[in-house]
RNA sequence: GUGGCCAUAGCUCAAUCGGCAGAGCAUUGGAAUGUGGAUCCAAAGGUCGCGGGUUCGACCCCCGCUGGCCACCCCA
């Protein structure tokens, strides 16, 4: 075992496969880019108000989960890293004034996001979230532009089974009413509760809704369901989000079960699971509007979505399904040498190569030519620039390792040869 | 934070009842002095996760810790 190893929940993301991270956040970036949503970079820090407030102090993610920085000083500010990327995204709203520009303010953010919980497979304390935000917009169709960019997203990145489940959690003006009558509901249903799920009945009721427990699925089927309980504002926003959502085409499932149990999320609530696994707590990415979020970060009052996506689960599922993701590229050619001492040659030539931007490697070990090539065959390399006796006439050995054919080319004639061949020419 | 399963070479895994720590892949060298992915031979690579206990003797049994995974919790 080594001395060291990466914090727990942590992990090296190797060579091998960061090809295939880069291509999940290329596409984060570019569709991004497609929709008008512009690129902001936040502190992996914050003040911890920002997320007691921005989160909520009563959630796990701020109670059991959040990363707290230790003050370097009795009256320092204590900061936390950041659990998630919406609270971040909106204090820089309020701080730079952004209710001044053109509204709304479409912003994303890609970046690792820290966690303190008990780790699992796609369950990390350093994990990676491609955040998108609108804020500024109460309109329905900007809900619906959302959903749709996120499932756009997957589809591109490479998961074709992809669905999203869609809720509307009501705002202040009606959500109160409805968690009282559904604590009413369970109340009178106390004696059936299993004991595990009693005690979230001040908690976090509308967590009861999408319970696990088989024993509260008779019960649940039963419950006053949130979307019959919206007041008019709500459920017309609703109604519109999906006339929306229809007219895209976009196809969505309603789980009345979804909840999101902030004070200040309101209306739409949407997460995204692969089809059939919506069982597990494994979610894709989530996210909702949150038109109270700005206000209580300090500015004025100010509608707002977004979403979450996990990059993390991104990667799980496309090796799950064996989709095809970019890999590393080898060198189109390896220098080589007869000569096991003349390595100052090699590296000149592949020098030169790669000042015409041309992925060369020089191989700069002292190990005899055979072994030379069957490194560079192994890694894939199509040509070995084969350094001889003809050097002293500018010329080298250019062998295919594909084709196992070779012919002398002159030094200078190299840079054309290989930028033709490394365009599949 | 709760419960369970697991931890042997860089990787994937063996090791019978408690009795000498192994294989494949990968790496390096040789067969083969300037010609490759195959083949053969060899080398190197180990605190059997860490610490303690039981025992003549522990990879093996017991306890604790650390880490991974699974189910909760919750989310991404």
């Amino acid at each position: 075992m080594p001395t060291y190893r990466a914090p727990r929940g942590t992990r090296d993301l190797l060579p091998a496969e960061r090809p295939a991270w880069r291509h999940v956040a290329d596409v984060a970036r570019s569709l991004a880019h497609v929709y008008g949503y512009r690129e902001i970079e936040t502190p992996l820090f914050e003040q911890v108000d920002v997320f007691e407030r921005g989160v909520g102090a009563v959630t796990d993610i701020v109670e059991k989960e959040l990363f707290r920085l230790q003050p370097r000083t009795e009256d320092g500010e204590t900061w936390a890293l950041r659990p998630e990327g919406t609270a971040g995204v909106v204090r820089a709203y309020v701080q730079h004034g952004m209710q001044t520009w053109p509204q709304p303010v479409k912003l994303w953010l890609l970046g690792p996001m820290f966690r303190y919980d008990r780790p699992q497979a796609g369950r990390y304390r350093e994990f990676w979230q491609w955040d998108v935000e609108a804020i500024g917009d109460a309109g329905p169709a900007v809900d619906a532009e959302i959903v749709e960019l996120g499932l756009r997203f997957y589809d591109q990145a490479g998961l074709d089974d992809v669905e999203v489940l869609l809720n509307s959690i009501g705002d202040p003006a009606c959500r109160p009413a409805y968690i009282e009558r559904l604590v009413a509901f369970y109340r009178d249903h106390a004696d059936v509760l299993p004991p595990a799920e009693r005690h979230r009945l001040d908690a976090n009721p509308l967590r009861l809704l999408d319970s696990k427990d088989p024993g509260m699925a008779a019960i649940n089927a039963t419950a006053p369901r949130l979307v019959d309980h919206l007041c008019e504002a709500c459920a017309t926003h609703f109604t519109e989000v999906q006339e929306h959502l229809d007219a895209l085409g976009v196809p969505y499932r309603i789980e009345p079960g979804l909840v999101r149990g902030l004070d200040y999320y309101t209306r739409t609530a949407f997460e995204y699971y692969r089809r059939g696994r919506e069982g597990q707590q494994q979610a894709l990415g989530g996210g909702g509007r949150y038109d109270g979020l700005v206000e209580l970060l300090g500015g004025k009052h100010t509608p707002g979505i977004g979403f979450a996506l996990g990059l993390d689960r991104v990667i799980l599922a496309l090796e799950e399904t064996g989709a095809e993701v970019p890999t590393e590229s080898p060198p189109i050619a390896v220098v080589v040498g007869a000569d096991p001492g003349a390595t100052a040659e090699r590296l000149r030539v592949a020098t030169d190569l790669r000042a015409e931007g041309l992925n060369v490697r020089a191989d700069l070990g002292v190990r005899k030519l055979g072994r030379q090539l069957e490194s560079a065959a192994r890694e894939g390399a199509r040509f070995a620039i084969i350094l001889g006796d003809e050097l002293s006439e500018g010329n080298v050995q250019v062998r295919d390792l594909e084709a196992a054919s070779q012919k002398v080319v002159a030094i200078d004639d190299l840079p054309a040869l290989l930028s033709r061949k490394s365009q599949g020419g």
